[in-house]
This record gives C-alpha cells, sequence and structure tokens, in this order.
DNA sequence: GTAGGTGCAAAAGTTTTGCAGGCTG
DNA sequence: CAGCCTGCAAAACTTTTGCACCTAC
C-alpha cells in the first residue's frame, strides 16, 4: 500500500494496521526532523497541523511504527527514548554537554569488528553502537569560557 | 581511603563524601553481582543485609558511586538503568528474547574504528556500544520448540 | 560540631492502558 | 460493519526530592 502525503511517498506494509490522517502526520512530521526528538517533543509539533491529537496517540503511533521498521527508536543515557525518521543504518554522537543528538555523517567510517562463536554463552546477531562528545556550539561555547 | 569489607577492598577517593554502611553494602552486593541489575533489583538484595534501607537511598548512592568511578551505569533498550560492579571496560550482549544482560569475556576482540576530526560538526571522545543476541537458554529453548 | 547521609513519603517525569465512541478498509 | 484507532484521563512505573533526624569524621 502507497500513500503520498507532501513530497514523501510511504509505504506501509501492514497487515493489521490501518492508516489514519494521525499515523501519517507524525510519520512525516518525523521524517521532516534531523532533531531526534523525543515522543513529547514530537507531539508538540505535530500539534501543530492536529491540534486535538493526544500523547497517548503519539506513543502509540511511534512503537507501532518502529514495530513496523519506518522509524528508529534510539535510547541513550537519559530516561527518554528519542526517535529517528531516518531508518538507513548511521550512528548519532550525543554532546555531552547539551545532549543534543547528531547524525554522523555517510562519510565517516565507523567500523565494528568482533569475533563470533568463540562464546558458547550467547550469539551475536547485531550490535548498537553510539558516540560520545561535543557538538560544534558547545565546543565554541567552551573555548570562549574563561 | 581503603576500606575492606567480606573479601573486597574498596578505595572510596572522595572528598565530601562519608563512608556508611548502606554505601558499602550497596557496592559489595553490587560486585557479587553478574546480572547487572535495575537500581530496583539490587535494593531487594540489599535489603536481606539492611532491612530498613530505602529505595532512595539505593538511587542516591548509585548515582554517587557511578560519579565517583567505582560502577558503571548502563543503559538498553528500555526504561531501567542498569548498574554493573565491574568498571574494567568490557561489553555486553543483551538477550533479545529474555533481556539478560551478559559480559562478553575479554577473550572476545571487539574492536571500534572510525575516522575521526573529519567533520567540524562535532567532537568524539568515546563511544558507547553493545551487542545484541541470544543467550544459551534462548538459543536451547529456541531449538526445542517446535 | 558540622556537613553529608538516611528513611520516609510525596512528587515528578515518562509511558501505558481502560474505555466509549469514531473511522478505515 | 468488524476491528483497529482515537481522545481523554487515570494508572503504572521509574526516579527524584523535601524534610527531620542521624552519623561519620
Amino acid at each position: 500500500m502507497i500513500i503520498t502525503t507532501n513530497n514523501e511517498i510511504t509505504v506501509l506494509n501492514n497487515k493489521n494496521s490501518r492508516i489514519t490522517r494521525q499515523r501519517m502526520v507524525i510519520l512525516d512530521e518525523l521524517r521532516k526532523l534531523t532533531s531526534h526528538p523525543t515522543a513529547d517533543e514530537l507531539y508538540e509539533v505535530v500539534r501543530r497541523v492536529l491540534p486535538h491529537i493526544s500523547l497517548g496517540t503519539v506513543y502509540r503511533n511511534l512503537e507501532i511504527l518502529s514495530e513496523q521498521g519506518h522509524i528508529k527508536k534510539l535510547v541513550f543515557n537519559n530516561n527518554q527514548k528519542r526517535f529517528d525518521g531516518n531508518t538507513v543504518r548511521h550512528y548519532h554522537v550525543r554532546c555531552i554537554s547539551c545532549n543534543r543528538i547528531i547524525d554522523i555523517p555517510p562519510n565517516i567510517q565507523v567500523e565494528v569488528k568482533y569475533s563470533q562463536d568463540i562464546s558458547e554463552d550467547f550469539k551475536i546477531i547485531d550490535y548498537c553502537l553510539h558516540f560520545l562528545g561535543f557538538c560544534e556550539e558547545c565546543i565554541l561555547k567552551k573555548n570562549t569560557v574563561h
């Protein structure tokens, strides 16, 4: 099933799931953002389009969309989950100073190597990696403080 | 300052922080475990030694001990933080099936490579990596289901 | 003695859920 | 028109915090 909203083409390959205005707007708005918003932050954005949408609906749809692989759920060192509309595998840097999440551009090579099948205690099938550092703004800020 | 409790030798190099029975027991019990407990799970364990300890005290001490580098705070794909008494750098596998966290033994080589200083948008100073897979129990369980 | 720590309970913050009615397919 | 979805609000769950008392040093 193919839906077009704005300039986006969305393929929702769901069996028992339906395409509602709320779900489409949530997906579209998330895809427009590169800020990796929390559910609550996205709720505020979506409310500009659908003023009567509820936070519960945003949570429910983010869960469903991420199960279906349309978006990615991110977890960092705080109590909030964040969401990414870009499902192409890429890495993030979390700014230690301001907690912003920045995409690492694809021209930066990242490689994870590990020897598989040495232990019988577990079987590895994937990994989860992100970086810690400083964003541009916080680097500049740091350099001007004396 | 050096304290010895049980067979553990603990060096608490704190300036304004004190060594209380509660803090020592929390550290000792966490070090005995390889299960990477949540604050609440550790609270249940510590309560067997100190029945009147409060959950708030466990949270406060885990925060302080992790700030001081005596323990490590871990974050995985759920809403709970987990804690590790082993501060030597090592990696973990989270079982996708049962959510258990397993230590990767040091004989398994893990390497993360990335090209630094290519982007001006951020500066990387560390990374955070864990693996996803199946624990032994869940592998066996899966193989017996038909 | 004093500043940091504790227990208790309430509060805060995030996420989930029950329900009655609404809408998609 | 069946079953999924929504809005609303309450509940659940994790973590933090205010306060009076306690204790390490």
